[in-house]
DNA sequence: TGCTTGTGCAACCTATCGGTTGCATATTAG
DNA sequence: CTAATATGCAACCGATAGGTTGCACAAGCA
């Protein structure tokens, strides 16, 4: 067990579990899909395609805003929301990195 | 398997959301580090290295099970967690799948 | 044979999650 | 101005997550 908090190159990156959390959850990537699909757009028209209320919606964008995968701006009396790349890039950076580590593990054994 | 759980070509892999809220804790990630890192080993074992009890650990890997990332095999009295790196490949599939829409949705901003 | 070790099972606790309803407020349309 | 629309805020709810403690039990070692 020695020097086991050294930091090394191909180490999963801190505070994924938040981003994974985030995307576990069906709502949350029907979300994500549709902001994929028709681009940004406001939380009422988000909101028909789920089959859940516009705040239960409201909640789940806040979700996925803290962790940075979506954000939003102010149009008039609506609240317009967008897909954030760069945090959706480092999940998936995440996953290889940890997927590369488990291939190796494997060939090891 | 039938037709209907095929999935088409660029869409999102179904029942991929409980995979991500397996991986969205920490004390899960670093269970997976660690047997990427030293192999296949007991519940124990595993213990040695969180700062949570025991049983902490067995609903972890409890968890984790059911969403087929590990399995475990008896061995006399300890029973032997690996990893299954099938289904993390199935996740990162997932998400490159979505980060590719993602790419291609602000591609046409 | 006992004692130690690795585990399972069950009860329990608190915090959070996913969701709802109800109402207030701001902006836009007529 | 007035009505409709888009949203925010807050309270509430049941279920689950993450964790603990306590105890029973089976396998291995002295």
């Amino acid at each position: 067990m020695s020097a086991r908090n050294k930091s090394k190159v191909g180490e999963r990156p801190r505070y994924s579990a938040p981003i994974f959390a985030a995307l576990g959850d069906e709502t949350r990537l029907q979300l994500i899909s549709r902001l994929c699909r028709d681009g940004p757009m406001s939380i009422t028209c988000l909101t028909y395609g789920t089959n859940v209320t516009r705040q239960a919606v409201t909640k789940h964008l806040e979700v996925m805003r803290k962790v940075g995968l979506v954000r939003n701006k102010t149009r008039g009396r609506e609240r317009i929301w967008q897909l954030q790349a760069q945090r959706l890039n480092q999940a998936r950076h995440c996953l290889e990195i940890i997927s590369k580590q488990w291939d190796d593990a494997l060939g090891r054994l």
